[in-house]
DNA sequence: TGCCGATGCAGAAACGCCTTCTCGCCATTC
DNA sequence: GAATGGCGAGAAGGCGTTTCTGCATCGGCA
């Protein structure tokens, strides 16, 4: 028992630095620092008795200070906007639990989408010298990816590309198309599509590849747009859709909480029935989609994937720091259930 | 033009320093830092001109060395299991909201809710000098509870209570009546309980408040058990409760997730209409109760009230780092939909 | 048995970057 | 001419890492 002694717990109103470790191990400062470096050259016997004292004082490494020499930390930021909402909320989940499983530290900044958010994001984490930066929403200013090159700071992007930066997309307009190709083999030809007004790449792929195809082999496109990409955006866009004397007999969606809105409101005021007079298809394959109610044919595009994929996306940076952006692209594949007809001749 | 000039920005594969802006500006390193240090003594016109400078080389002050000085960092963490899962993903995105309005920055450890686990996050917070820790998930040892409070760590923990922290809580037994009592002032006396096999602090609660009230009343509860507390647990539990030959007239859910996976079991698997045949009362009030399918009873537990309330208890908490643990309990009001028979009578 | 060189380990010192404090100086201002 | 406010210079402090140097120990060889 040393004077610092247990019965004195209230005066600890501190951290516990490396010198009382030291001191209480008899050893020298430089002397704990090794014995917390891994490979460094210590005495098993010497390291034991620093462990035994750092366990008993409740020292941890200060990683501020270590940061600042190192002049990076462990923590990796996620810039995202609503991370609560639908197929987000499991991408955030999935990068955590990627990022902590890799040693990391995911800081969440769940903020806007205009430039100025960004940037202020930008600036929280260059102070916090995070090992990288990775943007679920919105699409980073040139100025953004400038400053984080310039800072040897990696920044991925995710779910859009063009933006200079690293990024890990899906194959949306890839499938648009399968989407499309679904119906018109099922020999629907009065298509609709249910997107939102406020448009993103992502979403103007998936429409694009859609209408492409439909368009290719002589079918009708009829556009609904809600007001957000979620359950009340589906219902609006149904609202559109089958409002006017030619309903459409199938409907891809933008994403799966756009098609949960678009069916209930499909079986609340028209007598269609799903999958007998209209199919939908949804796009993300969160779980809800596979609740009975719904039961919705779907694109998969599986968070852990991609958390995966953008983890060891940054890897590859971290170890070439200065090689071209790199562009990781994904394929997503349709996961085939009950709310859309589905041809024999389907081969997903 | 300096020497360091446009054409070679290559070269700056680093982050700048005080120092940099200092010279560019043309005063001295204090200076620098008094700016950046909102009431320190510095004329406007030098305030600006450092702040030119600094935004030209894009400085950015090193919060790792404030941090180290300041012996605490701006980083708040998170605790949690399963972000991604009904209610909780909207706590999450909630307090990491509060959180940066607040000025701070969230840290989310993503995590399961062992001990271990728990321990380890820990030492990541402490390791970055966390400002505080909040617990969503699982409940904290009473030695983590002691090293927070040793090294002056806020620690808040929601939805337990009893930890020697500081926690937010809500009147989960209270809920768990008042349901019990909107199905009793309905004339129905044969009730069931959708929990979990898993039972935590939470849900016993619940289960408690319902079923005393029940019992005070002569009606008799059964109980249905899923594995998790989400919408397979709830066909899970739901299989359990209406596979007797008395099956319930009203269910009370333990969190919504379990009550869709009811409903949905309900619907396909018995011929009961709700809410004329059967009544269910759900918990949370996520988006998706609201949904036309479900259009859920249930009690509203609004994240961002919590989230603000955690914040407040966090400031508090700073401004008396000693005085012993605080105790925040919200209570719930139930949102009247479409899936229980609500007499008139009933207030709530 | 005694000595040399090699080896491994420990301690001292410097470094990273910012904040804060103390002085001392200069230019205002009354 | 004295008082004030702004500012520069310099140094300490916070904490861990890393490099350098010195010392002890050990193996090997004569």
């Amino acid at each position: 028992m040393d004077s610092n002694g247990d019965d004195l717990p209230k005066k600890t109103q501190h951290y516990v630095s490396a010198v009382e470790v030291a001191r209480k191990a008899g050893v020298s400062r430089s002397a704990v620092s090794r014995a917390f470096t891994p490979g460094a050259s210590v005495s098993a016997k010497k390291r034991e008795k620093i462990m035994a004292a750092a366990e008993e004082l409740g020292y941890q490494v200060n990683d501020l200070a270590r940061g600042l020499l190192a002049r990076t930390s462990r923590l990796v930021g996620l810039v995202v906007t609503n991370p609560e909402l639908g197929y987000r909320s499991h991408l955030v989940a999935a990068l955590t639990k990627a990022l902590i499983h890799r040693g990391s530290v995911p800081i969440v900044i769940n903020t806007g989408r205009t430039e100025e958010e960004l940037v202020a994001a930008q600036k929280t984490l260059f102070g916090y010298r995070a090992e990288a930066t990775i943007i679920l929403s919105g699409s980073p200013p040139s100025s953004f990816v400038e400053l984080a090159r310039r800072n040897g700071q990696p920044l991925i992007v995710l779910g859009r590309s063009e933006t200079g930066a690293d990024d890990v997309n899906i194959d949306n307009e890839g499938a648009g198309r399968e989407a499309a190709r679904v119906f018109l083999a099922n020999g629907l030809t009065a298509l609709g599509f249910a997107g939102t007004v406020s448009r993103t790449p992502t979403t103007i792929e998936r429409e694009n590849g859609f209408c492409q195809e439909a368009a290719a082999h002589g079918a009708t496109v009829i556009m609904g747009h809600g007001g957000n990409s979620d359950y009340a955006g589906g219902q609006e866009a149904a609202r559109q859709l089958f409002a006017g004397s030619e309903p459409p007999q199938a409907v891809f969606c933008v994403n799966d909480l756009v098609a949960f809105g678009l069916i209930d409101h499909v079986r609340r005021h028209t007598s269609l029935r799903i999958p007998e007079d209209l199919s939908v298809i949804g796009f993300d394959d969160i779980p809800e989609a596979a609740w009975e109610t719904y039961n919705l044919t779907t694109f998969r595009q599986d968070p852990a994937v991609m958390a995966a994929h953008a983890v060891a996306l940054l890897d590859q940076r971290q170890a070439e720091p200065d090689c071209p952006p790199m562009h990781d692209r994904l394929n997503t594949h349709i996961v085939v259930r009950g709310s859309a007809r589905i041809p024999h001749s389907f081969k997903p």
